[in-house]
DNA sequence: CCAGTGATCAGG
DNA sequence: CTGATCACTGGA
Protein backbone atom coordinates (compact mmCIF):
# COMPACT_ATOMS: atom_id res chain seq x y z
CA UNK A 1 0.00 0.00 0.00
CA UNK A 2 1.26 3.17 -0.91
CA UNK A 3 2.60 5.45 1.77
CA UNK A 4 -0.08 8.61 2.51
CA UNK A 5 0.06 12.52 3.48
CA UNK A 6 -0.78 11.60 7.43
CA UNK A 7 2.81 9.27 6.91
CA UNK A 8 5.12 12.10 5.17
CA UNK A 9 3.86 14.95 7.69
CA UNK A 10 5.65 13.44 10.46
CA UNK A 11 9.52 14.91 11.14
CA UNK A 12 11.77 14.22 8.77
CA UNK A 13 13.94 12.01 11.63
CA UNK A 14 10.52 9.73 12.34
CA UNK A 15 10.44 9.64 8.26
CA UNK A 16 13.19 8.61 8.07
CA UNK A 17 13.68 5.96 10.09
CA UNK A 18 10.11 4.72 9.57
CA UNK A 19 11.51 4.72 5.79
CA UNK A 20 13.95 1.90 6.31
CA UNK A 21 12.63 -1.24 4.66
CA UNK A 22 9.69 0.30 3.25
CA UNK A 23 9.74 0.05 -1.01
CA UNK A 24 10.38 2.15 -3.34
CA UNK A 25 8.96 2.09 -6.58
CA UNK A 26 9.72 3.50 -9.98
CA UNK A 27 7.81 3.10 -13.03
CA UNK A 28 9.22 3.60 -16.29
CA UNK A 29 7.80 4.98 -19.84
CA UNK A 30 8.41 1.65 -21.64
CA UNK A 31 6.79 -0.10 -18.19
CA UNK A 32 9.22 -1.58 -16.62
CA UNK A 33 9.15 -1.23 -13.13
CA UNK A 34 11.70 -1.22 -10.61
CA UNK A 35 11.15 -1.87 -7.08
CA UNK A 36 13.63 -1.75 -4.20
CA UNK A 37 14.13 -1.98 -0.36
CA UNK A 38 15.20 1.35 1.23
CA UNK A 39 18.53 1.14 3.01
CA UNK A 40 19.49 4.03 4.54
CA UNK A 41 18.29 7.83 5.05
CA UNK A 42 19.38 11.17 6.06
CA UNK A 43 17.09 13.74 7.59
CA UNK A 44 17.25 17.13 7.08
CA UNK A 45 15.93 19.07 9.53
CA UNK A 46 14.40 22.73 8.68
CA UNK A 47 15.68 26.44 8.76
CA UNK A 48 17.16 25.75 12.00
CA UNK A 49 19.58 22.73 10.66
CA UNK A 50 22.89 24.30 9.28
CA UNK A 51 22.91 21.07 7.05
CA UNK A 52 19.57 21.83 5.54
CA UNK A 53 19.77 23.40 2.13
CA UNK A 54 16.72 25.21 3.49
CA UNK A 55 18.40 27.00 6.29
CA UNK A 56 20.08 29.43 3.76
CA UNK A 57 16.33 30.51 3.18
CA UNK A 58 13.67 30.05 0.51
CA UNK A 59 14.68 29.79 -2.71
CA UNK A 60 13.82 28.42 -6.36
CA UNK A 61 15.74 25.55 -5.17
CA UNK A 62 14.63 24.90 -1.72
CA UNK A 63 11.22 26.47 -2.50
CA UNK A 64 9.42 22.16 -2.19
CA UNK A 65 10.75 21.68 0.81
CA UNK A 66 8.28 24.52 2.78
CA UNK A 67 5.38 22.66 0.79
CA UNK A 68 3.36 19.59 2.99
CA UNK A 69 5.20 16.71 3.38
CA UNK A 70 4.54 13.76 0.23
CA UNK A 71 6.56 15.55 -3.06
CA UNK A 72 10.01 14.85 -4.38
CA UNK A 73 12.88 17.08 -4.08
CA UNK A 74 16.12 16.45 -6.35
CA UNK A 75 18.83 18.85 -7.14
CA UNK A 76 21.66 17.92 -9.15
CA UNK A 77 25.41 18.31 -7.66
CA UNK A 78 28.62 18.74 -8.88
CA UNK A 79 26.94 18.51 -12.11
CA UNK A 80 27.05 14.61 -11.96
CA UNK A 81 24.37 13.40 -9.44
CA UNK A 82 20.86 13.91 -8.91
CA UNK A 83 19.73 13.85 -5.15
CA UNK A 84 16.63 11.50 -4.24
CA UNK A 85 14.77 13.41 -1.50
CA UNK A 86 11.61 13.27 0.07
CA UNK A 87 9.65 16.00 1.45
CA UNK A 88 8.37 16.01 5.02
CA UNK A 89 6.74 17.40 8.11
CA UNK A 90 3.81 19.98 7.95
CA UNK A 91 3.50 23.25 5.34
CA UNK A 92 6.03 25.80 6.11
CA UNK A 93 8.71 23.24 7.90
CA UNK A 94 11.34 22.60 5.68
CA UNK A 95 12.71 19.79 5.92
CA UNK A 96 13.25 16.11 3.65
CA UNK A 97 14.76 12.67 4.01
CA UNK A 98 17.54 12.03 1.79
CA UNK A 99 17.58 8.51 0.02
CA UNK A 100 21.21 7.45 0.54
CA UNK A 101 20.88 3.51 -0.24
CA UNK A 102 18.51 1.08 -1.78
CA UNK A 103 19.37 -2.69 -1.31
CA UNK A 104 22.32 -3.16 -3.39
CA UNK A 105 22.45 0.10 -4.54
CA UNK A 106 24.56 2.57 -2.09
CA UNK A 107 25.07 5.80 -2.49
CA UNK A 108 23.03 8.68 -2.89
CA UNK A 109 24.37 9.71 -6.49
CA UNK A 110 24.30 6.38 -7.80
CA UNK A 111 20.51 5.71 -6.35
CA UNK A 112 19.55 8.96 -8.70
CA UNK A 113 21.88 7.39 -11.29
CA UNK A 114 19.54 4.02 -11.07
CA UNK A 115 16.71 4.74 -11.06
CA UNK A 116 16.95 7.97 -13.63
CA UNK A 117 16.05 10.47 -11.72
CA UNK A 118 16.00 14.54 -13.20
CA UNK A 119 15.20 17.75 -12.57
CA UNK A 120 11.62 16.82 -13.96
CA UNK A 121 11.03 14.83 -10.63
CA UNK A 122 11.17 18.46 -8.58
CA UNK A 123 7.93 18.17 -7.12
CA UNK A 124 6.28 15.33 -8.14
CA UNK A 125 3.80 13.79 -5.71
CA UNK A 126 4.75 10.73 -3.96
CA UNK A 127 0.95 10.44 -3.38
CA UNK A 128 -0.16 10.67 -6.72
CA UNK A 129 2.47 10.07 -9.03
CA UNK A 130 1.96 7.02 -11.60
CA UNK A 131 6.31 6.82 -11.82
CA UNK A 132 7.23 6.83 -8.19
CA UNK A 133 5.86 6.17 -5.54
CA UNK A 134 6.72 4.33 -1.95
CA UNK A 135 4.93 1.13 -0.39
CA UNK A 136 4.60 0.35 3.24
CA UNK A 137 6.49 -2.98 4.22
CA UNK A 138 5.68 -5.09 7.21
CA UNK A 139 9.50 -6.54 7.76
CA UNK A 140 10.50 -5.14 11.04
CA UNK A 141 13.78 -3.50 10.74
CA UNK A 142 17.09 -3.44 12.82
CA UNK A 143 19.11 0.08 11.88
CA UNK A 144 21.65 2.04 13.45
CA UNK A 145 22.30 6.00 13.22
CA UNK A 146 25.24 7.36 12.58
CA UNK A 147 26.48 11.12 11.76
CA UNK A 148 25.36 12.67 7.92
CA UNK A 149 27.85 12.43 5.44
CA UNK A 150 29.54 15.29 3.70
CA UNK A 151 28.57 18.02 5.36
CA UNK A 152 31.61 19.49 7.45
CA UNK A 153 29.81 23.43 6.27
CA UNK A 154 27.58 22.79 9.09
CA UNK A 155 29.40 23.16 12.15
CA UNK A 156 29.84 21.05 15.13
CA UNK A 157 25.97 21.08 16.42
CA UNK A 158 24.65 20.02 13.69
CA UNK A 159 27.21 18.09 11.65
CA UNK A 160 27.26 15.76 14.81
CA UNK A 161 23.79 14.80 15.10
CA UNK A 162 22.78 11.20 14.43
CA UNK A 163 20.52 11.81 11.55
CA UNK A 164 21.64 8.94 8.96
CA UNK A 165 19.96 5.63 9.45
CA UNK A 166 21.30 2.26 7.97
CA UNK A 167 19.12 -0.42 8.02
CA UNK A 168 21.46 -3.55 8.75
CA UNK A 169 19.89 -6.75 6.99
C1' DC B 1 44.69 11.96 -3.00
C1' DC B 2 41.78 14.65 -6.54
C1' DA B 3 39.34 15.58 -11.24
C1' DG B 4 35.06 15.74 -13.42
C1' DT B 5 30.90 18.53 -14.25
C1' DG B 6 27.11 22.08 -14.34
C1' DA B 7 23.09 24.17 -11.70
C1' DT B 8 22.50 27.50 -8.28
C1' DC B 9 22.97 31.68 -5.75
C1' DA B 10 25.03 35.97 -3.89
C1' DG B 11 27.35 39.89 -5.29
C1' DG B 12 28.69 43.67 -8.91
C1' DC C 1 27.54 38.96 -15.75
C1' DT C 2 31.07 36.43 -12.79
C1' DG C 3 32.87 33.08 -9.56
C1' DA C 4 32.45 29.98 -5.49
C1' DT C 5 30.26 26.25 -3.88
C1' DC C 6 28.49 21.67 -3.74
C1' DA C 7 23.88 16.29 1.07
C1' DC C 8 29.24 12.66 -4.84
C1' DT C 9 31.82 8.98 -7.28
C1' DG C 10 35.53 6.66 -9.28
C1' DG C 11 40.10 6.24 -10.45
C1' DA C 12 45.31 7.09 -9.21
Amino acid sequence: MKLNTDFYTQDATIVAEKLLGKILVRVHDNGETQRYRITETEAYMGAEDKACHASKGRTPRTEVMFAEGGRVYVYLIYGMYWMLNVVTGELNHPQAVLIRAIDKIVGSGKVGRELKIDKSFYGESLTGSARIWIEDAPDEVIFETAPRVGIDYAGDEWKNKPWRFISKR
